[in-house]
DNA sequence: ACCAGCAATCGAAACGTTTCGAGAAACGAT
DNA sequence: ATCGTTTCTCGAAACGTTTCGATTGCTGGT
């Protein structure tokens, strides 16, 4: 009943090959075989079928797309945006994504292993944040082309789109010191995924060129993750330590988010008695209270890049391993204010 | 290189067909075949291919998700949960979840038509929101399971998942008429959209049943879309007409929300001046401020009771229809008040 | 002892493409 | 004219499963 590439063939009156060739765009069919095709092509109005073709080549013309349980629950809104940036970057390439979660202690077993990659349900896979080396270790077994994003392992060699975390923090940093902030406190987490740490280098990287010591105990980085109620309490901590400061950078909004909360809870007016500035520029930072300042990160980019990386390297077969770092922007709102002598 | 379904036969000592009973559970396979395939299955490490399995079976364990632009760039976080919830709920029934998007000016062509439609790549398809009939025909004559979310075409027939808009604004009404609130203006949007009529007449009927009679003046849904700009010049409309107005409910957060922003721009306090709920729960209500009270939609269970259905008539072959309502609460936090009588 | 009927297993075709190598046709150089 | 190339087209095999009908071997009723 559907209309496969035999009725082509048939309704064109030539073999099925030709039709392939024509299909898939390849050298050496001459003009008037091809109109002949194509004209019947769409006539019957065909359209080879994924799986068939798929089977044939050894293509599914899919993407795995993987981030970590607790990357996705602490700081959805950033992921989420990457995701669709890949989603539409796949589609003008013919590419569907296919999303899933791995826990971030993942080990080789069947029960964990992401599905697409058991089946050979993918191309190429794209991953996000901080991933488990064992995770990766096992896809570059299956000699599946990698990139990822906002990450990069030292142990297994990947095409990476970074954001560049550390001139982003920089610009947080001097803008405050423009305004005359001088006790600027740093708020994160774990250190171990190296764009918190790339922040907290710039941080410390532009207090130094203005001559000012950074001061370990306004950096508060125990958090285990980047979410408000981390934010929260490391605002609560840093109030508690009696350390004076007179503004605060965030490793990400919703850490900013959180610490805002605490702050006026405690009564503190923000901008005018603290000034604070987060860090990737999700949606919420427009309806905080006030619009918090932050440092732009083009989310969908990033994932429309990796979708073009890993495109390229399937069609070229080329192993080039390359490395982009996305430009950052310092987006003022208005939770920063000169800073009061009194 | 790959091991195939061949290889476990052999490992095994017996032929394909056996091997392939096993794989899908099929009834008549012996106790002891069994075993022995399992263990050559498991021997080998073989998992079979989607694509091979896809062209025999004529089955892509794939459902598509198919939004319309618009409501994906107005309304984004709520779709997003929808559609996060479809991929969880898919994963545990072994579907991935194809996402795409279509304008809402949908015309059967292929330039337009989602790619997964035509190259037969989908076993079923979800639509979220409103979205064109046309396109609702186009799926229906591929004789595709399909099922609606928070949308049900009088048109074509299909299983629906909504929302109990009617009871929730119910919810939200009477909550305002309980803090003393006589009159509330409600801001909405097209109309046309079921799940805003619905909203509206939960509106109505909350206030006939408190005998107050609903001032068609406090009514306004000429909004195209229901973003938070389309929320602030609905507020600046109300604020413009002169009509008295001490709280408003809003046909969704999003337009809550450019409501507040007008709102505190003319220097009204909420909730002691003013009042307001809205509709959805996305997460932003939690960092308004005051905090919005609104009314709780599951939005992730949305799209988890669509991905059931939808392996349900799939693996039942069943044509049964069916319409499943999702409960829907109120949500208090801080942007409702007592009236203030002066 | 015989046979109907059933359960378990198998062989082969089918699914709809791509791809590879072979053959035919056209061309240019000698 | 002849021959070696190049260009175009085709036939057939291959991709890795599922599925259908056929076959075999049992079971139990007579």
């Amino acid at each position: 009943m559907p209309v496969t590439i035999k009725d082509v063939a048939r309704n064109a009156g030539v073999s099925l090959s030709t039709v392939s060739l024509v299909i898939n765009n390849k050298a050496n069919v001459s003009p008037a075989m091809r109109a002949k095709v194509e004209r019947a092509i769409h006539d019957l109005n065909f359209h080879p079928r994924r799986n068939a073709r798929g089977l044939a080549s050894k293509k599914t013309h899919n993407l795995g797309f993987i981030l970590t349980d607790n990357h996705f629950s602490f700081t959805e809104p950033f992921y989420t945006k990457v995701f669709l940036g890949t989603e539409f970057e796949g589609r003008k390439h013919n590419y569907y994504i296919l999303l899933t979660t791995v826990p971030k202690t993942f080990k080789d077993d069947d029960s964990v292993v992401p599905r697409f990659l058991l089946e050979k349900n993918v191309d190429g896979v794209i991953l996000a944040g901080k991933v488990p080396v064992k995770l990766l270790e096992y896809i570059h077994k299956l000699k599946l082309p990698i990139v990822l994003v906002d990450y990069c392992s030292g142990r297994v060699k990947t095409s990476c789109v970074l954001i560049d975390n550390n001139q982003g923090m920089q610009l947080a940093v001097k803008h405050l010191l423009e305004h005359g902030h001088r006790q600027i406190a740093f708020i994160g987490a774990d250190l171990q995924h190296p764009s918190i740490f790339e922040r907290l280098a710039g941080y410390k990287t532009a207090l130094q060129e203005n001559q000012i010591a950074a001061d370990e105990n306004l950096i508060f980085c125990s958090a285990p993750d980047l979410g408000p109620d981390e934010g929260y309490k490391a605002a609560q901590e840093l109030e508690n330590s009696g350390q004076k400061f007179t503004a605060i950078v965030a490793a990400n909004d919703a850490m900013a988010i959180g610490a805002m909360r605490f702050l006026k809870e405690k009564e503190y007016k923000i901008p005018s008695d603290i000034s604070i500035i987060g860090f990737d520029d999700v949606e919420i930072c427009l309806q905080t209270e006030p619009r918090l300042t932050t440092i732009r990160v083009l989310k969908e980019e990033l994932g429309a890049i990796a979708v073009r990386r890993i495109v390229e390297t399937i069609n070229e077969g080329t192993k080039i391993i390359n490395r982009v770092t996305v430009p950052v922007e310092l987006k003022k709102r208005d939770s920063v204010a000169p800073v009061r002598y009194d």
